[in-house]
DNA sequence: GCAATTTTTGACCGTTTGGACAAACGTTAA
DNA sequence: TTAACGTTTGTCCAAACGGTCAAAAATTGC
């Protein structure tokens, strides 16, 4: 069952051509949302026509369906590598600076997947409830053992990936309210590097 | 400069009819978003006909501006509560208790919100900029006074806000995603007091 | 060079959407 | 009763949108 969908053989162009699609596609539904965006926002900022972008995604929702997918692998990363064996405050503080770096380097990804999540998330609740539910699954687990050992404070393991999620993709998310909030002085280039000192000195109390 | 409006005199009808219409604007606006709202939903929503609905707000634009307007006291409200005179620990937990109420009774009001932040607040940003700006000045004050005082653990207090906002607002804005992952055990309503007690342990170590 | 194939585009279509409008309906008060 | 005013709706329109199609242009393989 659910075999992979017979990828269809594709010449160079058409690779690149939809590479070309998705870094505007990304672009365009970041910043306004699916129904927000048309494909004509798209096409222009793929530098292109309409009919042309068409001709290598068969419709609106195929653009965004392969984009989101695609993001979700970037965005599990850094908890794929959070390592059992490795000392329990050094994972979770290279976790916490690499999903800063993340909202830094690459806030319309953690846009583009809050604003799916924000409606109810009809395109991926399966991958939510599968690929999702299993990592963290396995990864809350490893954090229950660290702290039944005493190497880090107890809480609920859940809870507290929900935690790192939220406060680490909060400074791509919601970037405009921090930078009013900071305003002229400290809403610079400084304050991811601040809110990751925060956070580790939060998190590893 | 900047006179209020001379809000027009309204009739006990015409009073009943616009809350009844930014309930129903609610509702749809938080799931769909602005652009993914029509005033035909809304319309329907509310029980009346489009023209009707328009007969009471000048536009679409004007519906959500004034739901997006009345919101923003209600959010602030729990925060404006703070008192600099309180314990800072039962200050600090109630602020996250009201908080983490407000993502579980009112989730549509958090999602609305969010949303908007997410396309850049354009309709709000002046309202970041100063008064919400203003009042975080001013309870970062406190909080830091406090912190001097070493009656709560130091920390940069405008990053333990936004931290405050960021966890307790992911359960009304991740809601699915949370659900997804919790499962079918803990994914009951038991999940908001779990995450009360999780965050006053965080905040509050 | 040329035929087959892939890529690109202008023109077009049906539907949805925000919004205008005038006519109808209801209510109130003289 | 009726005039005035507030409320409601059916109808209509122009613009925007997602998507199609046939034909032109470019590329590839021989």
């Amino acid at each position: 069952m659910d075999k992979p969908a017979a990828r269809p053989k594709r010449t160079r162009i058409q690779r690149e051509k939809r590479e070309l699609i998705g870094e505007a596609a990304l672009e365009v539904f970041s910043q306004h949302g699916f129904r927000g965006s048309t494909i004509d926002q798209i096409a222009d900022a793929a530098g292109m026509s309409k009919p042309n972008l068409l001709y290598y995604f068969k419709n609106k929702e195929e653009i965004f369906a392969t984009l989101i997918h695609r993001l979700m692998e970037t965005w599990l990363a850094p908890l794929r590598e959070m390592d059992a064996t490795g000392d329990p405050h050094t994972e979770i503080r290279s976790y916490i600076r690499r999903k800063i770096e993340m909202a830094r380097d690459f806030p319309r990804e953690s846009r583009l997947f809050a604003n799916e999540i924000l409606q109810g998330a009809p395109r991926i609740l399966p991958l939510l409830e599968g690929e999702l539910k299993e990592l963290v699954d396995e990864k809350a687990a490893i954090i229950a053992t660290w702290m039944r050992a005493g190497r880090l404070k107890k809480s609920d393991p859940y809870h507290f990936i929900f935690a790192i999620w939220a406060t680490t993709q909060h400074y791509a998310d919601f970037d405009v309210q921090v930078r009013a909030v900071l305003g002229e002085n400290r809403g610079g280039e400084g304050r991811f590097e601040d809110a990751a000192r925060f956070l580790e000195g939060l998190f590893l109390a």
